[in-house]
RNA sequence: GACCCCUUCGUCUAGCGGUUAGGACACAUCCCUUUCACGGAUGCGACACGAGUUCGAUUCUCGUAGGGGUCGCCA
């Protein structure tokens, strides 16, 4: 039998971490085995559901890279993927439970399900084993009396249609599972099989809902400056630990190394910090060029533009170890893209702390501009002659420097921020401080 | 209220009857260092509680407490 999964957000709101997992374990499962992953859209709710909602839930997983096999866009052999396009096969299905004598109307219209009360067994690969004793709640709705169908009943029918062979899903499902498998039985179809994750919450123990920092993906995430790589490792990591030496683990590790049955069967309070940490991983391993493409958007947001992208792509790398997030480069980084860039306050309170030091600018910018090549080296050397010229130690000349090429008190080695900027807006910025700062 | 799931450092977790209870993040200290970081080292820090079972329980069983979930004409 071919592993089929799917997953089946229903279009109310931006895709969420706890969405997200549910999609990602799905995902590593289908492709895992070789199998087929179907994206499946339940806006059976048409009160609730938005195309907006419906096009940001697809938005997030392409930034994840959970590529379906099924689905919207991609169509395939048991489409439509969207639930309020599939009403009459639910209506087919729907009449072999009346024939069947499981359905009866409540006064108003609506169609209730005749449970069959007896015990029944959720086998789950992450729970094991779950028998619920006959049930005393009353008989379940599957239909309003608009002719709509409600999520239990579209989801079991769909699994069948679409032919599921494993439904992995959140927790909050498990204790209805037993009605879904009851409806499997009165269509004499077989259950899937289930594996009910864990659910993420808040640091503070309370379910994460919308609102809740760390939530959504497109908000918290793409637009907070992380890669999607390193969120797809974080997340893999609440509830689930694949054997291996390092938690630091790629697509293709993570996909060899899943196993459904080592899923965790405890909730998960979710880490921003170490969410963080896996982002400065990823980030620190990232190319120049690579580095660049996905600081573009942070760094044009802030205004900073640039013409020589090899040049940009080696100033966002030299400051790559400073952050953690790609939203934090441009204030690391935004003396490189500009000559305007302010100084800080204690930049300049240290400057003009003592007078000699407009000397040691002075001496070091002559022999910079002696210097007749412009590397890294040549930089080191100019600075370490100035020094030995005013018999001061290097790591005196150095600070003031910094301060005079970006105004900054921390960033890149000294040697690298002139090397990178050049021996012209090198001289001109020392020149700069020199009469702007400390006014010679 | 009924039912279901869960319970190891602050957090994510390893552990599957005998361990100095291990790792990662965070935090602290030190080293490295022209700054900030990175990196390295060290430290801090946990088996919810109570009964059993056993020669021996973090590990197995039951109970209690706590957390989470479900009981919709939401999904």
């Amino acid at each position: 039998m071919s592993i089929r999964v799917r997953f089946a957000p229903s279009p109310t709101g931006d895709l969420h971490v706890g969405g997200a997992r549910t999609a990602l374990f799905n995902w590593l499962m289908a492709r895992k085995h070789g199998g087929t992953f179907v994206l499946r859209v339940e806006d059976t709710d048409g009160a609730r559901n938005t195309a907006e909602a419906a096009a940001g839930i697809l938005k997030g997983m392409r930034w994840l890279g959970l590529d379906w096999d099924e689905g919207p866009d991609v169509g395939g052999d048991c489409g439509p993927y969207f639930q309020s396009q599939r009403k009459d096969l639910y209506d087919a299905y729907f009449k072999k439970l009346e024939d069947a004598g499981r359905v009866y109307a409540e006064h108003d219209g609506a169609m209730r399900f005749k449970f069959s009360r007896t015990a029944i067994t959720v086998h789950d690969l992450v729970c094991g084993d779950v028998t619920f004793a006959p049930t005393e709640e009353p008989d379940m709705t599957i239909r309003r009396p608009d002719g709509s169908y409600i999520f239990h009943f579209v989801n079991v029918v769909d699994d069948i249609e679409m032919r599921i062979s494993h439904v992995i899903r959140g927790e909050d499902h498990l204790s209805n599972t037993w009605k879904h498998i009851d409806l499997f039985n009165a269509f004499g179809a077989t259950a899937p099989t289930y594996a009910h994750i864990p659910l993420i919450l808040n640091p503070d123990g309370t379910k994460m809902s919308k609102r809740d920092e760390g939530s959504a993906i497109e908000h918290s995430y793409m637009n907070a400056g992380f890669l999607p790589d390193a969120v797809f490792n974080y997340l893999c990591m609440l509830g689930w630990t694949p054997k291996a030496e390092s938690e630091k683990l790629s697509r293709t590790e993570l996909t060899a190394l899943f196993d459904a049955d080592a899923i965790h069967s405890s909730n998960a309070k979710f880490d921003l910090k170490k969410a963080q940490w896996f982002n400065a991983q990823y980030l620190r391993e990232l190319s120049p060029t690579e580095l660049l493409n996905h600081a573009k958007p942070f760094l044009t947001a802030k205004g900073l533009a640039w013409t020589d992208d090899a040049m940009a792509a080696a100033a966002v790398h030299s400051v790559r170890e400073k952050v953690s997030l790609l939203t934090e480069l441009p204030e690391w980084a935004h003396y490189f893209f500009r000559e305007d860039f302010p100084f800080e306050a204690d930049v300049v309170t240290k400057l003009k702390a003592k007078p000699e030091n407009a000397v040691l600018l002075k001496v070091a910018s002559d022999q910079l501009t002696q210097a007749a090549e412009w590397t890294e080296q040549s930089v080191h050397d100019a600075v370490e002659a100035a020094a030995k010229a005013l018999s001061v130690k290097p790591g005196a000349m150095m600070p003031l420097l910094r301060f005079a090429l970006s105004g900054q008190s921390r960033g890149p080695g000294v040697t690298t921020i002139a090397h990178l900027i050049g021996k012209e807006k090198t001289q001109a910025r020392i020149q700069r401080a020199l009469s702007n700062v400390l006014g010679t």
